[in-house]
DNA sequence: CTGATTTAGAGAGCACTGCTCTCCCTTCTG
DNA sequence: CAGAAGGGAGAGCAGTGCTCTCTAAATCAG
């Protein structure tokens, strides 16, 4: 191994009190998370603690971290699993797969894309990176689906100017083909994406409401990927 | 005046600890919401809080029911302002009053559509009524569009079953006449369009990446329109 | 190998939190 | 007018984040 016995250490600890907090995450919540709590679980005094981690914000950028590279794995394994030509299909993976791990990790989802926590700003450094690999997926794919010829930008309400002209700047950015349009709308499936899972995560639906919310979900996919035009192949 | 003056003085009371909560609500966001901080701005020891609220999550209700009856004011008094006969025109009015109120006040918006706060579990039987009020208002407007004649429901997506059965319930219980497929769009559209402003409140678009936020949801909610195939008058 | 330095943990302590309890005075009620 | 109820004060308990000092162990430099 590399390091001092004492550099490897280090990081065994990092690791452990990574884990304990997000236990402590899935079962209490972030604003419930605990220096103190996870001193205890870790057998070590609190003060001990801070020799690791700076302060109680920092152990949350740490989980927050933590989230968005899990996420980010999961949906690029699925969306790289799914092998499909198809890009309708791929969408519809990559929209179940934030979907599962939202639902599999409601606090952490809660911490990412939730209400922000009061007093705590992310730092951007970072967690921009990790942060925005589901929306570089989603990018990824409408480009290609727009290279493929899998989309056909539907008609309707017109792209005002000031959101045509920030779309530019984006498709520089992003070195992207697809119009106005399209990217306008994908913006838009971005955020209702989320809205969905958010809805379901945080139970706004209402209790009882749907009997099947995965087919609730997977409908609500399909209309999305109609509202961008992301007809797929054949 | 009714009652003793104890009692007006209870009332009084209650209305001022209600108001403190919240600018302390929008101040430093619900976690950090103290009823001895409460106690202390109205001059008072905190035990004496305890006469009025029974606990801190008493508080955090109160100020659900106070955000969610503030909303539907808003939202109401927005439709019924817009006196158009135009229901695409009532459902955008209706939207940028959602989206205008929780600009104003991000932090009860935090509290009654973000992460729900840990260990705290809302009171159905009191937050039921003012918590539906956005998504009745939304209803009954897409109940007179289509009765007017001003929504197509467009192709697409089919509806799954499990779907339908949930929808046909719905129908029944509001008694709607929409046929499915509007339902279920309809209600991919108001998860979406709190999804929308989900992202503007809670800062996920990334910073600066638009300049222009307002004419986006414009946009958005021009799409949304789309989606559920209401076409408003001429 | 030895001495200096860095590191990790322990423990005390401060200010804060939610919440409970008792005590006491005021106010309302029969 | 006497008893009951209401409302505030204050102490106290257990928890929190965080800082400080002290001690012992591990590492590094010569």
């Amino acid at each position: 191994m590399t390091g001092t016995p004492r550099d490897r250490a280090r990081v065994q600890t990092m690791q452990d009190i990574t884990r304990i907090g997000r236990q402590h995450l899935a079962t209490d919540g972030a604003a419930a998370l605990s220096l103190r709590a996870v001193a205890r679980d870790l057998g070590v005094v609190s003060s001990a603690v801070y020799r690791y981690v700076k302060s109680r914000d920092e152990l949350l950028t740490l989980l927050l971290i933590d989230g968005y590279d899990e996420l980010g794995d999961e949906v690029e394994r699925a969306v790289a699993a799914a092998s499909a030509e198809d890009f309708r299909i791929r969408f519809l993976v990559l929209g179940r797969a934030v979907r599962t791990w939202a639902l599999r990790e409601p606090a952490t989802y809660a911490l990412l894309f939730g209400s922000p926590v009061p007093g705590y700003q992310a730092p951007g450094e970072q967690t921009t990176g990790p942060g925005t690999r589901v929306i570089r997926a989603l990018i990824g794919l409408w480009e290609q689906a727009w290279a493929a010829g899998q989309i056909v930008v539907p008609g309707g309400a017109p792209v005002p100017p000031t959101v045509a002209a920030d779309v530019t700047r984006i498709r520089e950015e992003f070195g992207l083909s697809g119009p106005d349009d399209l990217l306008a709308r994908a913006i838009l499936a971005w955020a209702a994406l989320f809205g969905c899972i958010s809805f379901e995560v945080f139970d706004q639906y209402g209790p009882d409401t749907f009997s099947d919310v995965e087919a609730l979900f997977d409908y609500q996919l399909a209309v999305l990927a109609d509202t961008v035009g992301l007809v797929g192949a054949g």
